[in-house]
DNA sequence: CATGAATGAGCTTTCATTCAT
DNA sequence: CATGAATGAAAGCTCATTCAT
């Protein structure tokens, strides 16, 4: 059983088609989409498939890890602007819903089933660097710069941010309609900088 | 492929493995769970298990109707005390959790598969029943009773609640760590309450 | 990868197709045997066949080791018998001889296959336990009661005497001849007994 | 599938790999092992055998050719020298096994998969040329020049006597021992002269 | 000439599910 | 009612083989 992942360079043909494939797999379901479903979506025989990819699950850790890159890139960026914390929060919201709107059905399978990635070796923290470690930095950075109070349990906060980010979006995603990120972004900043009870 | 759920009284032999069944599921992924593997970890034999469930789908979603029941019973429970908007949702997080606490692994299941939930017809909108629609309504009732603003976009701020609870809880229990409800409780509330800027 | 030789017992649907499965295998070889053929030629589902067998390798070394069994019994019955270490070879020779014409396919199989069963560890010193540990014996008592000369290489002399035997019938099996073990034996032991010299 | 064997020379690159190949089929038997096993024994790249030989089949086919050949030479040498047919049988003998030794894995599989090699056309008789046809001569001529009796059956006893000599030195190789010609020549042939009854 | 890349064609195996007892 | 035995229906994966360079 081959389980290290092949090294060659994935051909245009493939690599191209990732947004098929993540289709493919969000429509079905990972267990429920077969081989041959990814080769007819793709052009791409399966044999060929399996040529670059050990196997189905590899293609699946292969579009999750590419979204993780796309994902902690875009936050990753948006954390490193210059300005308030509190500004660079916002835009890292921003730039996550952003994500989530470019990538839909890859993000609404990574989100959907964190249980899954949760079971995937190599990715296991993968959400936790791309997302909760640049905030995890804002929030110490926000007490420091008094963009807002000292965090007591930053991680359980950032958890939150996250989920309060993520949820109302996958919900979207799921219910098959557009993510449009500049229309939830302004409630769900809000709600995080100043929750229920702010001004 | 029958898929009317059969009405028979599942024997206690079986009602009472519920929690096994939520671990197995859990361990393994639900297409990864063979029947076979029910049957071992229940002891109740495969053919029996058909006997009282139409399917393994069956069985999944007997399973998370049963959380989602507990779930919203507690819930809608805590949202129905007297007293302030503000302190029933606090009830209701602290009540959430508590229920997560309880059924770790089918909480699991439920939260980290959101995807497939969303594509089990007659669960599709359990989650929205049980969790959404009493805060929607606890979102109206702190308008008018002074806990807090009116909320803009009570849909998005919902669900943005759901994930500032149930995103952390998650992550503690993919994690492996047992939950305990009452140290996540707090920052949560906090949060959710005042944001990051609050007091 | 399941190794472990399931336990259920045989449907005599099954066992008593012995002969066909052998054919089967005979006639094209082992890899050229799909489970479909042999679920063809016995009129038993491929699935049925998994029941029963952990894999194809699983059925050949039943049959092998079936055949083993009938190989081994024979001989030592005819090894047993009361007198002359001479008498009970030339009935061992015409046991060995019986059981192949009895079993055309199978022998076939097993002999001009010795290699695929060195490789299969629990068939591996089949053989010998077989052919050779009764004609070690024989050999012994045999210069004991004065049949021949002391044997200086038993060990060699008795792959001799089993070459001697089987590579003979072997062609004939083999030519897709009959196997007359009465036209062989004759020669045979005249070979074994006195050589090429003898009077 | 092209039967037709390609006749270009084959470059030393291969030739001189003929025992890793040997080697590797009789490690695995034929059908386990890939083409691709046989490029990494080699270092000559699949595409390249396939340059070089029509199919996997071929491969084998050219490596028992010329193994036949080995032995037919050998073996038709011995044969051919001058003196009593007795000392020739003996030559003959002796040639084999040093063949044998010689030659390890390719005779392990040439003799242990003689099923194989009866299947494959141009080999069928191949043995029976190499072999048998040298020996036949040789019975006749032993009972010319007074080197033994008469033999009555003389194919059932060349066949025989190829077993006797061929079945030992088998069983060493099997064994994974080494093949000490001259070790086991002398019992052979003792037995072959003489029987176990002969003086 | 030689070969890396690509693929057609199957085959083994697995499992959810059924059914006779 | 309960269940051991049996099986239909896939699906993942492998590999011999081809071909463009």
């Amino acid at each position: 059983m081959r389980k290290v992942p092949l090294v060659r360079t994935l051909p245009t043909a493939i690599s191209s088609r990732e947004a098929v494939i993540a289709e493919t797999f969000a429509a079905r379901g990972f267990e429920d989409t077969r081989m041959e479903d990814l080769a007819e979506a793709t052009g791409v025989p399966k044999a060929t498939l399996y040529y670059h990819f050990a196997g189905k699950e590899e293609i699946l850790a292969w579009l999750l890890r590419s979204t993780l890159a796309a994902m902690s890139e875009a936050v990753t960026e948006a954390a490193a602007r210059p300005g308030t914390a509190r500004r660079r929060l916002e835009a890292v919201v921003r730039a996550q819903l952003r994500v989530m709107a470019d990538r839909p059905a890859a993000c609404r399978i990574l989100i959907a089933d964190l249980g899954r990635a949760a079971r995937m070796p190599d990715l296991a923290d993968g959400v936790g660097r791309a997302f909760h470690a640049p905030v995890l930095e804002l929030l110490a950075d926000g007490a420091a710069d008094g963009s807002w109070r000292r965090i007591k349990d930053p991680t359980t906060t950032a958890s939150s941010i996250f989920g309060a980010v993520v949820i109302p979006a996958l919900e979207r995603l799921v219910a098959g309609g557009p993510l449009e990120p500049d229309r939830i972004a302004q409630p769900v900043i809000r709600f995080i900088l100043t929750g229920l009870t702010g001004p």
